[in-house]
Parts: structure tokens; sequence; C-alpha cells
DNA sequence: TCAATGACGTATC
DNA sequence: CGATACGCCATTG
């Protein structure tokens, strides 16, 4: 295998509620820059291992899913559920992205950093 | 093997 | 800000 979903998920699944994290990010972090695509087709696969599927989101924010779709319905209200902004389909990214890292560490997952 | 596709991303118009 | 184009690469027909 060329591709190891495992890395995708404990990252997906790292991300603690109240916070998102756009594809390229978890690739990322995944180990696997620019296969941000891969990201998307490993949620898609999981669609319900219990990931947090929800916690990740396009660009800027961005809902990927198509906005009459009842998945990114489900993704926005529990977004909601969790404190996250949405707005027009978008993510106020510039509180709720997830920083993981020595911010992390130091201030622990839910701090919102207010960017500004 | 080639061509098309996709829960993406960045650049350009 | 919307539409297009191109890059990326594993998966599928």
């Amino acid at each position: 295998m060329t591709l190891q979903p495992e890395r995708i998920r404990a990252v997906v699944s790292a991300i603690p509620p109240g916070a998102v994290a756009t594809y390229g990010q978890v690739a990322a972090l995944a180990g696997y820059p620019r296969h941000a695509r891969h990201v998307g087709r490993v949620l898609a696969r999981a669609g319900g291992d219990g990931l947090p599927w929800h916690r990740v989101v396009g660009a800027g924010g961005r809902i990927a899913l198509p906005a009459r779709s009842p998945a990114a319905r489900e993704q926005v209200r529990r977004l909601r559920a969790e404190g996250v902004v949405v707005t027009a389909g978008r993510v106020d990214l510039a509180r709720c992205r997830w920083q993981p890292g020595l911010d992390e560490l130091l201030w622990g997952p839910g701090f919102a950093t207010s960017g500004d």
C-alpha cells in the first residue's frame, strides 16, 4: 500500500470538539502533504467509523460537501452543536481552526486563539 | 496501460 | 466572489 488511511484517521480523530481542520492541514499532519483529496477519500470511506469527519472542512473553512446534501447539513449541525460558528456554509477559521503543536500542549485543546 | 474521477488547493480572470 | 484552469495522486473502469 502506498497510503496509510490509518494515519489520516489518527489525525482526524485527534481534532478536539469545537475545532476544525482543513483537508490540506490534516493531510500534512498525517504526513501526506498535497494529498488533501485522499483525506476526503478516507473520510468518505470511513463514513461512520466514529471519526469526527464533520470537523474537517475545505480551504478557508468552506464546507466541502454540497449544501443540499444531507451530509453537509449534518456536518453543519454537528459543528454548531460543538459551538462552532457556521455562516453561509463556512466556518470561522479565525476562531475554530485547530492549531496542534506547542500551543495545544501548553494551553490544551479548545483554546481558541483570537488570531486577530 | 490509458482515461476519467474525486468530501482538495492555489492561482488567475 | 464566481468560474476556470491546473496540479496532486490513489482508485476505478
